[in-house]
DNA sequence: CGGCATCCCTGGGAGC
DNA sequence: TGCTCCCAGGGATGCC
């Protein structure tokens, strides 16, 4: 699933080809994601030029010359393919945008997405921190200003699970479901302590933790759990590196107890309830 | 405002 | 082999 290292794999391979690449064609298949796709994507976008990408969260922005931000979320089985020109659509691809690069090789850029859970949008710049999917969502997990004075005040009068704040993008943004048991587990915090009842060492712990973890997935190129495929059709290879998620039955690498899984406001949480308390 | 349930969607695996 | 059921989960929304 995407979370910020997918999502960021998806940036540095952008990266390499998009920056002032020309927009020649774009091409919508359907526009029925998670909300429509705005009629006037297309008319906008050809023509214009893309400048560096970055990202919010697991959210990706591509921004034009023309001063316009194209929007990108992966929702939960969205995927990005970087090809040559001459690809061939395939299932579930919903937009193809061919560019051409500084270089002067075109690239097809596709949006793929099963369950269509993402969603793809197109807005002026300086609308960026009003637009309705940006202006709630708290730092990024990898922001240099996410410091435990940061996360304290967040924390505090905020009774539930700490498994369930961290994963609130109003608070951190970037962090989904896996990397959160992830996280807890090598802070060695159980994920059903309230969020106001963690001390300073444990909410140091947790950036700590959080840091490491998403740059070593990012180094990676992410988590595969089900679909997540880099760009140019690789795996993510962090699944063999996770310690915790996908483990209920097997034994806690720290101290050898049995890790288990339960539901956390709906979502599957691993952990050890030895030695994270 | 916090916290919780509900809904959107499709593929893949389990069970019969 | 084929059907049905359940689960995976990001995040907006609406209700109390």
């Amino acid at each position: 699933m995407p979370e910020l290292p997918e999502v960021e794999t998806v940036r540095k391979a952008l990266l390499k080809i998009i920056n002032k690449a020309v927009i020649k064609e774009v091409k919508i298949f359907r526009n029925d994601l998670r909300w429509n796709i705005k009629d006037n994507l297309r008319v906008i976008l050809e023509k214009d030029i893309f400048q560096k990408p970055y990202r919010k969260g697991k959210y990706l922005l591509l921004p034009t010359f023309k001063n316009k931000i194209l929007l990108i979320h992966l929702g939960m089985s969205g995927q990005i393919k970087i090809r040559d020109n001459k690809y061939v659509e395939t299932k579930h691809d919903h937009i193809t945008i061919t560019v051409e690069a500084e270089n002067s090789t075109e690239y097809s850029i596709t949006y793929n997405d099963p369950r269509r859970f993402g969603y793809v949008d197109i807005f002026d710049k300086r609308e960026v921190g009003h637009h309705f999917l940006l202006n709630r969502l708290g730092l990024d997990a990898l922001d240099r200003n996410l410091t435990f004075g940061y996360l304290k005040g967040c924390f505090e009068n905020r009774k539930k699970s700490i498994k369930n704040t961290i994963i609130d993008q109003s608070i951190i943004a970037g962090i989904g479901n896996i990397y959160a048991s992830e996280i807890l587990f090598s802070a060695k915090i159980h994920p059903y302590r309230s969020a106001n009842s963690l001390n300073f060492d444990e909410i140091s712990s947790i950036i700590k933790a959080s840091k490491f973890i998403l740059k070593k997935a990012i180094r990676v190129g992410g988590t595969t759990i089900q679909n997540h495929v880099q760009p140019d059709g690789k795996l993510g290879y962090f699944r063999q590196k996770l310690k915790v998620y996908g483990r209920k039955g097997l034994k806690c690498l720290n101290c050898k107890n049995i890790i288990i899984t339960s539901f956390i406001g709906k979502r599957s949480t691993f952990f050890c309830e030895y030695c994270q308390v």
